[in-house]
DNA sequence: TTTGTTTTATACCAATTGGTATATTTTTGA
DNA sequence: TCAAAAATATACCAATTGGTATAAAACAAA
């Protein structure tokens, strides 16, 4: 029954992810972990591996995070325009989402591990195909129940959906500058009903 | 006549230039510097202050290039909309470009910067701002020649375009799939034809 | 060719890096 | 209550960090 270490695993987790997320991999130091938990380095080492074990879980727990909001939001409706919509709801408040991470995780990991850190550019990946096959399989269901034009390739505007999202990601959170995220919904918007509605 | 050192300062920035690029401003180190330039600390620190101005000027550099090179895309063409085509044609083959510099320098070094040099971070919102300007000037220029609807919002639209091609280059760079670039610069084009062309 | 100046190389510095061995404390189960 | 186990703290390690003082070399002008 590890259930003190179960605990402050997860302390650590919520400590430190915000931190990776914001500084990067080479650019968070131990010294700043065990400063942000108030730990020790034993306590630490005691629960992870190494540097590298603890990047990689803080990812996988802002990525829970995400997924579980996400999921929220979507399993609210059963329409496949509307779940598409909901998506789009939830990304128009993702700037105060994720002033508390520092940014988007999925943009600020993918961007910093990419020559530095293989195993975590490897997760990043898994997850961002992950996001992209479930707007995917929106669009499948929307063909199918004949909301969705039959001519849409569904790979190809998930793609796409989830470009926009994240290139507004990346404006809002460099120019801090939240209409570039609520503007881009607007299109995104529109183009689910000029594009993709039958 | 500062001749000699000029060559030099030139020479360490195209062989420091990819590798902040790449590496992020913390996750460069001297010794990569001395390692890639084959100097030695002594002949880096005669020419340039410390690391950030070198990272600093390492960005001016490929923030140059770029510039230079889509200037020289856009100027074969009056027209506003033609020059706007020619932007999307250019970013078509930005995948080719930007992995000889290992990614957008605008993404990697915005994204990498934000929580860990702010003076690099300003350097690249002006950045953002001038290329985002020069968008909107265009788009500007299109209305009053009657060649785009007047009731487009320039800045606006401006922002719109760059967020998609940052997010493009966001999907190709992490996935290593270059669709994502020219799919979307197929939307882009698609959206000059609909939304703005009169 | 010589002199003064720039440029580059060498050798070093304190501080910090990720990580570990071990001691101490805390928790758990009987 | 007590012993075993789990968790945490402390003190340390070699390697690397950005940076500097100084010596050596390369260059320029006379």
């Amino acid at each position: 029954m590890p259930s003190k270490s179960a605990y402050t695993k997860k302390y650590i987790l919520e400590k430190v992810a915000p931190v990776f997320n914001q500084k990067g991999y080479v650019g968070t130091s131990m010294a700043d972990i065990t400063q942000v938990t108030g730990l020790t380095k034993g306590a630490v080492y005691g629960n992870f591996e190494n540097k590298e074990e603890l990047a990689l879980e803080a990812f996988n727990h802002n990525a829970r995070i995400l997924f579980g909001d996400i999921g929220k939001k979507m399993q609210q409706h059963t329409s496949p325009i509307a779940q598409l919509k909901a998506l789009t709801e939830f990304y128009r408040n993702y700037s105060d989402y994720s002033t508390v991470l520092g940014g988007c995780p999925i943009l600020n990991i993918a961007v910093d591990s990419k020559h530095q850190n293989s195993i975590l550019t490897q997760r990043v990946k898994q997850i961002i195909l992950k996001l992209k096959k479930s707007i995917e399989t929106i669009i499948e269901k929307g063909i199918d129940c004949h909301e969705i034009k039959e001519n849409i390739d569904p790979e190809k505007y998930a793609g796409r959906i989830f470009a926009w999202i994240e290139g507004a990601a990346f404006m809002t959170s460099t120019m801090n500058d939240s209409t570039y995220l609520s503007d881009m919904m607007d299109h995104v918007d529109k183009m689910i009903e000029l594009e993709l509605k039958k």
